[in-house]
DNA sequence: CTTATTCCCTGATTGC
DNA sequence: TGCAATCAGGGAATAA
């Protein structure tokens, strides 16, 4: 489950090697009926062909590929969309959904095999991009912004952490971790968080999705990044997938419980 | 406005 | 062992 440390680490990889790269031929599979928004696939394979990528960036999630006419090729990963960077051609896969071949020679190949990924090709970036709250890297997330957020909400602090309107790119790998850095109870009520909590929780946020980011993220199941190799985080994670492990700080056996509709990981002992 | 639920999709896992 | 039911999960849509 590609998440903000996943998508950046593809971003990083993929700018320089596709920058001012130009795209000469696309295609969709006929098989994935929804990949493609607001676009009948083959208006967009032809409007996307002969584009060149001027650059890379990332808003939460969300891939975006800046064309040289203004248009914005916006990706979503979802749950197993990989963006690989293949050499010469994609290689064969019955999960391969999309395919771009560029000016040199090499391609960037879409492989999803539960095809939830989506994609666009839009002339205005907040078409796809316009409900994401804001950055949590950036000055704009700060502790008075969690805060004020996290007041007017009953929900599980965690349900909180992965609305992508709240805050852009966590999702459930960061959020368990972020819960566990700041010791916090993922059932906790959002609302009833002190605000030196809220700021423990603040860091501890930041603090999750740094470090994943300098092990380029997590492959729990499905994540690869653009040349198909695996991140390094999953092998550092304090609580996620790790039920019944003991925990690292006091040797609790970390539980699973169900909070938001998602499985959710937790010490017992050190967050309440 | 917020919150809870359902759906999409298919391989992996669980349960009888 | 075998096969069916359930699970996993991001986010849109829907209902309350």
């Amino acid at each position: 489950m590609p998440e903000l440390p996943e998508v950046e680490t593809i971003r990083r990889d993929l700018l320089p090697i596709v920058a001012g790269r130009t795209i000469t031929e696309a295609w969709v599979s006929p098989n994935a009926p929804r990949l493609v928004q607001l676009l009948p696939p083959e208006e967009f394979c032809r409007q996307i062909a002969g584009r060149t990528i001027e650059d890379i960036s990332r808003r939460g999630k969300y891939l975006l590929f800046h064309l040289d006419n203004g248009l914005l090729w916006a990706v979503h990963l979802r749950m197993t969309g990989r963006l690989l960077h293949e050499t010469a051609g994609c290689p064969e896969s019955p999960y391969l959904r999309a395919t771009f071949h560029l000016d040199n020679g090499a391609s960037l190949c879409f492989v999803d095999l539960r095809k939830f990924g989506t994609m666009w090709l839009v002339d205005d970036e907040s078409l796809v991009t316009a409900k994401l709250g804001p950055e949590p890297l950036s000055d704009e997330f700060t502790p008075s912004y969690l805060h004020a957020l996290l007041k007017r909400r009953t929900a599980p602090v965690k349900a909180a952490l992965l609305d992508q309107s709240a805050i852009a790119g966590i999702g459930n790998i960061y959020a368990d971790e972020a819960l566990f850095l700041a010791g916090i109870s993922p059932k906790r009520s959002a609302n009833s968080l002190s605000r030196k909590r809220v700021g423990r929780l603040h860091s501890a946020i930041r603090e999750a999705l740094e470090v994943a980011l300098g092990d380029r993220g997590s492959s729990f199941r499905d994540y690869l990044d653009p040349s198909g190799r695996e991140g390094g985080h999953q092998l550092k994670v304090k609580v996620f997938r790790r039920t019944g492990l003991p925990c690292y700080v006091c040797g609790t056996p970390i539980q699973r419980i169900k909070v938001a509709g998602r499985s959710t990981h937790f010490c017992p002992k050190c967050q309440r």
